[in-house]
DNA sequence: ATGTATGCAAAACATTTGCACCTGG
DNA sequence: CCAGGTGCAAATGTTTTGCATACAT
């Protein structure tokens, strides 16, 4: 599986925890979710996985580049794969949905308004907070 | 003085602690300080002034309009003065300094991403990380 | 075998809250 | 005087850590 190789790649021992975490991130309904998220569906799959070493395969996951981590207004972290594209996010405050956009126009404008303050961008998070279609 | 004025017209009686408060908000040498940072502030000069009080001050100042706050990726909130205007973040990953700027491009297209994907958009924010000039 | 991972409980933080006491209008 | 504000300590919610045990290679 596609999955083992992802963890050896990235330095990472094959271990049970390591792969029932990958294997939830991937199959989850909603693509943003947080460590505690993850900690509810390992024990509805009855799994015995502590949340200590959730939030410790998360971290290792975020440095290996496989997810990345988000920190919206709600006061916990959000975790989501990372397929390699940048994209920025709309966040529903009733909800906390999450939906994902990209804009060029904007990219490019975030990097002018850096070299223009003389800032090397390292990163940069936008996020648009409101009510989703649903939630109206 | 005109933080009375402040304070009467937010329907927030004028105690000593508010004073002080708002007093270190305007004097603070960087703009954009954390509530630990005011709460060091008040020591240094003195005050008697629990965390507590300042954290529920700080509630107070952003319910009335007074102050933003803000979550960058470092864990704890900041707060800044509201002048009223709104503008976004350059935050130094380095020495944390923050340079606040405003793009009409940028805020135009978040407004149409906004929309585009059926979103009643309440507030957003974005915030560009790297080092700034003098970190380089 | 052996170095790394894990589970559990405890610690560490940032922030909030309960409650008796104090204070501004 | 008295509603509202404050200080302190304790509670909260999230994330991290220490350490003895278990596991992958």
């Amino acid at each position: 599986m596609t999955d083992n190789i992802h963890l050896k790649k990235a330095g990472l021992k094959v271990t049970l925890p390591r792969l029932k975490i990958l294997t939830i991130l991937e199959q989850a309904k909603e693509r943003h979710v947080s460590a505690e998220d993850v900690y509810r569906a390992l024990l509805a799959s009855k799994e015995e996985i502590g949340l200590a070493t959730v939030y410790r395969v998360l971290t290792q996951f975020e440095a290996a580049g496989i997810v990345k981590k988000h920190h919206f207004e709600s006061g916990q972290s959000v975790f989501e794969l990372d397929d390699g594209g940048h994209h920025d996010h709309l966040v529903c405050i009733q909800c906390s949905q999450v939906e994902e956009f990209m804009d060029q126009a904007i990219e490019k404008r975030q990097q002018e308004v850096a070299e223009q303050a003389g800032f090397l961008m390292t990163d940069h998070s936008l996020n648009i907070y409101g009510l989703c279609k649903r939630c109206q």
